[in-house]
RNA sequence: GGGCCCAUAGUAUAGCCUGGACAGAAUGGGAGCUUGCGGAGCUUCAGACCGGGGUUCGAAUCCCCGUGGGCCCGCCA
């Protein structure tokens, strides 16, 4: 168990009441409110917290005072020691394996076939993505699966398009597709003749599997060099067709049980009320829907994976859709109904509007990846001119401010993206948390650097002092520090690789700490990286972990300009404050690894 | 007409589930900070809980009624 949770834990069990946290971290690091516990036993809260503190408590804690009806409690070094230490682990975070081993399946992305994917499609795909990384980071068995429907209404407009509008442009690349699909959908509603086509497509989709594979490749092709540039993974794809699961027999299932009946007109309908509102499962024409499929590929991933649960995201729109889903599936008797769960999350809407691929106002999402990227590479100009820039540097700080833009946000709330203003660099975004991160690097690899020895020193600083001399003897002292900066970073000997800073031999901690407040802050706020994953992990909220980000960067940056780590006045207490610095670049990697953002080691 | 969701400084946002000490950061605005481990930074000032009831010792948080906005309501996905 981790400092933090031992320490609430123990305190609980030693007063016997309920322990919370103080809005307000300078009046106590644990308390305990005693107006309820007081009224129940009919005393006076002031005289209860009284009484508390003079009890004895469990050694994480110094001391506790009675602050009118509160009794605070405050860390003992014993706490703190346990944080440094536990705070340096890799798999800091990971929390013992439950019961049961049954994975997590974890459906989002969930792109169009025959459509590129937009900004609409990121949502889903980064929060779906820091989901699965947070249930891993904490040692649960997981599965992340892209369903992919190619067996929908878009795909038979599209290849009637491609069977009818021979004028059009040919069909080469998926955003070349897009034309097709706009020019259909303008059509189809004045020309039954072209409906009752993509109706015979629809119905017979495997006689034009030739063009069912070839928007589905281009689409995948495409679909890939997304998923690159967000480093995001899949470990199952199922593509409709390709799925052995027949949808009509769970429509026979829901006829036979009643829970669906026949139209006139030879529509089948559920029959869910009162518990929800009906849906169509098959079309007049015999067809399947999305509804049906949908019924269909639960039954799958349950043969498949016998899930401990199943989560799928999505835009809120589609609330009522899975609610209808999980209904029926109660209904049909399925036992992993109650598990069978849906996130829906606001749109991402322009300035001017919804996103909306069939009306051609769409901002395609390799666009914003390029375009976030140009404006990072922009920035690293600007701030370091002599720096020669960094391609990769570019992509990890543009992609990674898009990413944290959206994921920041609580789900239920709508997004409207402005391309100019969207991605920031400053304040509360991925900036400046990968910021912290680097500057916590640069001392480590200082320190490293220095402990070589002399001639280890030289040789590695070499080309940076021969940078500072030049500035030192030039009048601009604004342009000191980034020749510095541009000089180090030419310097290639000067930075240690990763693997070379993991393996950096810290000096042992003194026998008594002597920890300043901008230190306590910053380790309290390392101890509760255990509690900030579960969070994500059992709501599925990411924004929590972006929040919790920041306040570690925060609290580093604020211990990073009150006290100085290599310049520090005695040997123990660098020491200390190396431990802290090494520990918190360890949780700001772990937690940005698990937002998908790159934890950069120079920027 | 019915259902679900949202409403917090100029802008944008956390806290709401599980009520508790002056509502937390950000950006923009004001004032400072660099002989120093990287100024994408630090310190500091001003600025907000949609309206009205209710429950409670105590409500941004729970309940009710409004107002404003978003989404959905059988053959799109």
């Amino acid at each position: 168990m981790y400092a933090l949770t031992t320490a609430k834990k123990t305190l609980e069990a030693a007063v016997g009441m309920p322990v919370g946290s103080p809005k307000d971290a300078t009046q106590a690091d644990v308390c305990v409110p005693c107006f309820a516990p007081a009224k129940k036993e009919g005393k006076n809260p002031a005289e209860l917290a009284q009484s508390l503190v003079r009890k004895t408590f469990p050694p994480a804690f110094e001391r506790a005072t009675a602050a009118g009806p509160y009794a605070n409690y405050f860390f003992s070094e014993t706490f703190y020691r346990q944080v440094i230490s536990e705070t340096a682990q890799p798999d800091y975070g990971c929390q013992p394996m439950p019961k049961s081993k049954a994975p997590y399946v974890l459906e989002y992305s969930q792109p169009n076939p025959g459509k590129p994917m937009h900004l609409g499609h990121i949502r889903s795909t980064i929060i779906g993505d820091v989901c699965a990384n947070a249930l891993q980071h904490m040692g649960r068995p997981v599965v992340r699966l892209n369903y992919l429907n190619d067996r929908g209404a878009h795909i038979a407009e599209l290849i009637t398009a491609m069977e009818t509008f021979k004028d059009l442009p040919k069909v080469t690349d998926e955003k070349s597709l897009l034309a097709y699909y706009v020019k259909i959908k303008a059509d189809i509603e004045n020309d039954p003749a072209l409906k009752e086509k993509t109706r015979q497509v629809l119905e017979h989709l495997k006689d034009h599997e030739k063009q069912l594979v070839k928007i589905r490749d281009m689409s995948w092709a495409a679909f890939q060099r997304n998923y690159d540039a967000l480093g995001v993974t899949f470990d199952d794809i199922p593509f409709e067709t390709t799925l052995e699961s027949d949808s009509r027999a769970r429509v026979q299932e829901c006829l036979d049980k009643k829970l669906a009946k026949k139209e006139p007109d030879g529509t089948i309908i559920t029959q869910l009320e009162p518990e929800t509102s009906n849906t169509v499962l098959l079309r007049s024409n015999g067809t399947p829907l999305y509804f049906t499929s949908d019924l269909a590929l639960a039954d799958w991933k349950w043969a498949k994976y016998h899930f401990d649960t199943s989560m799928i995201f999505t835009a809120s729109e589609q609330n009522l859709h899975f609610r209808q889903l999980q209904t029926l599936l109660t209904k049909l008797g399925r036992t992993y109904a109650p598990n069978y769960l849906h996130k829906g999350f606001g749109l991402i809407r322009l300035t001017e509007g919804k996103l909306s691929t069939r009306q051609g106002r769409v901002v395609l999402l390799e666009d914003v990846i390029r375009s976030v990227t140009e404006e990072a590479n922009d920035q690293m100009k600007a701030r370091n001119p002599d720096a020669k820039p960094e391609e990769a540097i570019a992509r990890a700080v543009g992609i990674g401010a898009l990413k944290y833009g959206v994921l920041k946000v609580k789900l239920e709330k709508d997004i409207t993206f402005d391309p100019k203003t969207e991605v920031q660099f400053e304040g509360d975004t991925s900036a400046y948390v990968q910021y912290a991160h680097v500057r916590a690097c640069a001392i480590l690899d200082k320190f490293a650097g220095q402990a070589e020895g002399p001639h280890a020193v030289q040789n590695a600083n070499g080309k940076g002092e021969k940078g500072k001399a030049a500035a030192n003897s030039g009048k601009e002292k604004n342009n000191k520090k980034k020749e510095k900066i541009a000089a180090q970073s030419n310097a290639t000997p000067a930075r240690l690789s990763a693997s070379a800073m993991e393996s950096i031999q810290l000096p042992p901690l003194p026998a008594k700490l002597d920890l300043n407040e901008s230190e306590r802050l910053l380790l309290k706020k390392l101890a509760e990286f255990p509690d900030a994953l579960d969070y994500v992990a059992t709501t599925m909220q990411p924004h929590a972990l972006c929040e919790y980000a920041l306040q570690v960067a925060k609290a580093f940056t604020s211990f990073y300009a009150a006290s100085p780590v290599l310049t520090a006045e005695k040997a123990g207490l660098k020491a200390q404050r190396l431990h802290i610095t090494a520990s918190t670049k360890n949780v700001l990697a772990l937690a940005l690894g698990v937002l998908g953002i790159n934890a950069l080691e120079k920027m």
